[in-house]
DNA sequence: CAGCATCCACATTGATACTG
DNA sequence: CAGTATCAATGTGGATGCTG
């Protein structure tokens, strides 16, 4: 019996720790902001409101669906404002709040990262892609 | 045949930034690093080198199919190093490299924000969904 | 101990068509 | 213009069983 213990104790530890993390808001949170969409939303927009039909054009990529669905998250997350002007047609218009601008400045440094280190990132994938390629000799040291 | 160009052009237009998109080297290397299993591995591994039976036990919800992929994509993206002892039973370190270590300061970063401004958020998330509530108003107001 | 291979459930996303 | 609704495809991640 000892063996279906373990495995038992091991379902409820980690069933604990789902748990843990489900809770863990911040980590939420984080995984919101780190979405695709949500970065490029950010920046489009840190240079001030922009309408509905102009963040289409400006992220191109992205499908009504996905685009209105980021808006809606980040609206909701208070990151942004949505202004609705009654005309002839509809103008809608977006905007970053101070939170979203706030939030703004840490992606923009992480998206400078990314790009000063680039090289540095793609230089690597080389240098691991032609080592698996050597792999056979790796096996042979490892055998002694 | 207006609008069937028009069409076809709309097309055109997206498949042009699609490629663009695709291209776009940082953007790809951004959607990496913010991959929910990579922020956790950088801080856990913030302190130190580590086992990968500790990484296991540090981070109990990921899979041992995550944990594998995801130490294998940073190690070919030169975040972290992978060192096996050749022993019995076998042992595996990791380690951040420079690279790794600059990131999660950065990742550092917005994980305080995600935590000093999750009261923010979650405020406006529940404004967001009382408004939702009273949107037959709203729906008045844009009648004029 | 530190994985890999396989299968499968589910969530995310995209394409398409339609609307106030 | 600024969406909504629906369906299909795709990807992501988890569970399981096996290995050097």
């Amino acid at each position: 019996m000892a063996t279906s213990t373990a495995a038992a104790r091991r379902e409820q530890e980690r069933s604990d720790y789902n748990a843990y993390l489900a809770e863990c808001p911040s980590h939420n949170l984080l995984a919101q902001i780190s979405s695709k969409w949500i970065t490029l939303l950010l920046s489009a927009l840190a240079g001030g409101s922009m309408r509905y039909s102009n963040l289409s054009r400006a992220i191109p990529s992205v499908s009504q669906k996905m685009l209105t669905q980021s808006l809606r998250t980040m609206e909701r997350d208070g990151l942004l404002t949505r202004t609705v002007t009654a005309a002839v047609p509809v103008r809608v218009d977006y905007e970053l709040t101070t939170l979203g601008r706030s939030l703004n400045v840490l992606m923009t440094q992480v998206k400078n990262w990314a790009e000063s280190n680039m090289d540095n990132v793609y230089d690597a994938r080389r240098g691991y892609d032609e080592r698996e390629v050597e792999d056979p000799i790796a096996a042979l040291n490892r055998r002694g």
